[in-house]
DNA sequence: CTCCTCGATGAAAACCTTTGAGTCGCCGGT
DNA sequence: ACCGGCGACTCAAAGGTTTTCATCGAGGAG
């Protein structure tokens, strides 16, 4: 049976080489029950000799489904992609969502514009959901997003209310707590914090980890913390300024990777041994950085790529329509030991 | 005119509004110039008034084009990914296909399971068309992808026959050359190279420019050049061992920031001040490198921005297409004077 | 006044898949 | 022998858009 020079099969050629009618040969890839077992066979034999693969867009228009969501990442400030966190999360991103086959839409929301761009497009129907990675405060993208019609689920608390927001978020404030006792248990009496930046949540999440595990209030904390913005450079000045602050500092809980790389700069500038004057705990336990710094940084580690699988299961169960039981799930965090402390 | 509840309006309706067939509104989405004024305005009003969005399966079906391009980064080894460099790359192919309103299926090949899994992607006809990143030698990826039936544009010269491929290069020889001459410019005498692994053109490109601008031959070039692997960490080593290889040098050469910033701790533990002892030209001219390195690290500009715009626009002539006249883009690059040289 | 041309428009086919309704044959029960 | 029921299957409609072809009307040439 010649078949034509070099145009795609289609679901009619599969069912006619089977011998069964189309009807049939869809009940077989769609795994429908009601299908004898020659049936199948004899499709699924088909269907491998001539390749066949399923027209995504006739699929799409009968099932009012696109097989694609969107991945969206706001952020004021583009400079902070140049974070490696971000390539992880879109690197576990795109590998979760091409297990479950579905297509990834990326999109990166820096401007008003973005955001107007943001909001047609998830309005339009072009994909079936959403993962939305907005951890600053009062991000208008949220207020927009939470309004479609359209299942998403976020990394992380996004700021505002959770009312019947679905998130995965990882035990910032245990993982806090891990690192500030891990520094207690090492004798040390002078614990000093380098905090991420007041409007993102998983920052403060970390700030209330350390202050509880201190037994601090706000007054008690705002004299040992200083905020490091999340960045290198944020995280050597802020050790910076702790040093003079509190001359006789013995340990520092640093609230990202990034920012304990500053940190030990400063703190080796400054004449500190680590983890001998002054011990550092991180947080992220990021491969890249944590092992190269020297010495080797104790970190707290939170996994990237099981938050992002998590949140595209979660999604995916919500696509199809199952009841989820827990709308917000906690990711633990564990406490890694390298030389730092 | 009440309309229904909650669906999305269809062309059919737009039509409607308009008083007009659904030919006629069709033609006006896609600018065909057979329209009169009166029906041009009342469509467009009609669309503006319904929200109206085209459905994208729908198209898809009928002109048989997805309005998707994968963007397919190849890359054995999952590490380098942590490279800022990639992020920049992503980000700006979502901005640039985000302009012309296609969307970007991300794939991020790093095992034969995921060469396999992308072939059947791309040839199962679910993107339009493919910009690659796939610099290393011999990669299989691109002898799979050159066999298909796909319009591709290539990022930098993959390794093989260019033979009837398109793609978008920076000029790294000439960049190399640039910097090269910089160095000698300010009247040294002993330049030394650390560069890239030799399984990738780019860094080939680097190690020729710097070859012909001191007129070195292979031999000559072996003497005074390390190979740092494009990661920080080989930056460190290799400058450490050209230290020891040429006790004399007063300048180097160091094809990529991120091992630019590893040599400069290199050079910084040695007791050598930068520039006065050592002079240093990096590559790449990375913002969050270059400029936070110490001293500020003279660099050789590359827009990565500027060369995935270039890709993109070249797709996109090709998937409309238009003979392109030139199937080799070759982007300039220049020399950013800071203080390192 | 008629014929022709040409531009604008409408009707309908085509793209490929899923799915609800209907058909067919067979078995067991009466 | 008939009927009901059931499992496996086929038919055909539906989904929203583009595009070809035909139609219609107006305006110019003869």
């Amino acid at each position: 049976m010649l078949v034509s020079i070099h145009a795609r099969p289609t679901l009619e050629d599969v069912a006619a080489r089977a011998g069964v009618s189309r009807a049939t040969a869809s009940r077989v890839l769609n795994a429908s029950p009601r299908v004898s077992p020659e049936a199948l066979e004899a499709v699924n034999a088909a269907v491998l000799a001539l390749g066949y693969q399923p027209n995504r867009a006739a699929r799409a228009l009968v099932t009012r489904r696109t097989g694609a969501v969107a991945v969206v990442f706001s952020e004021p400030e583009p400079k902070i992609f140049d974070d490696p966190h971000f390539a992880r999360l879109i690197r576990a991103g795109a590998r979760a969502l091409a297990d479950v086959d579905v297509q990834m839409v990326l999109m990166l929301v820096h401007s008003p514009d973005d955001q107007a761009r943001a909001h047609r497009f998830l309005a339009g129907g072009h994909v079936d959901g959403a993962l939305v990675f907005a951890p600053h405060r009062n991000d208008e993208l949220v207020s927009i997003v939470k309004k479609l019609p359209l299942p998403v689920v976020y990394a992380g608390k996004p700021w505002g209310s959770l009312r019947g927001m679905h998130l995965v978020d990882n035990d910032n404030e245990g993982g806090a707590v891990l690192a500030t006792e891990h520094l207690k248990s090492l004798g040390r009496k002078k614990i000093v914090h380098v905090a991420g930046p007041a409007d993102e949540l998983s920052a403060i999440d970390r700030l209330n980890g350390f202050k509880s595990a201190l037994g601090l209030d706000d007054k008690g904390a705002a004299k040992v913390t200083e905020d490091g913005g999340f960045t290198r450079e944020g995280g050597r000045k802020a050790m910076a300024a702790l040093l003079a602050k509190v001359p006789s500092l013995d340990a520092v809980f640093v609230a990202s990777d990034l920012m304990a790389a500053g940190a030990l700069e400063t703190l080796q500038e400054a004449g500190k041994r680590v983890p001998e004057d002054v011990a550092v705990v991180g947080f992220d336990d990021h491969a890249t950085i944590a092992e190269h710094t020297s010495p080797p940084l104790t970190s707290v580690r939170q996994d990237s790529d099981e938050q992002v699988k998590h949140m595209v299961e979660h999604l995916m169960k919500l696509l199809r329509d199952e009841t989820v039981k827990t709308k917000k799930q906690m990711l633990p965090t564990v406490l890694v030991r390298r030389e730092s402390a």
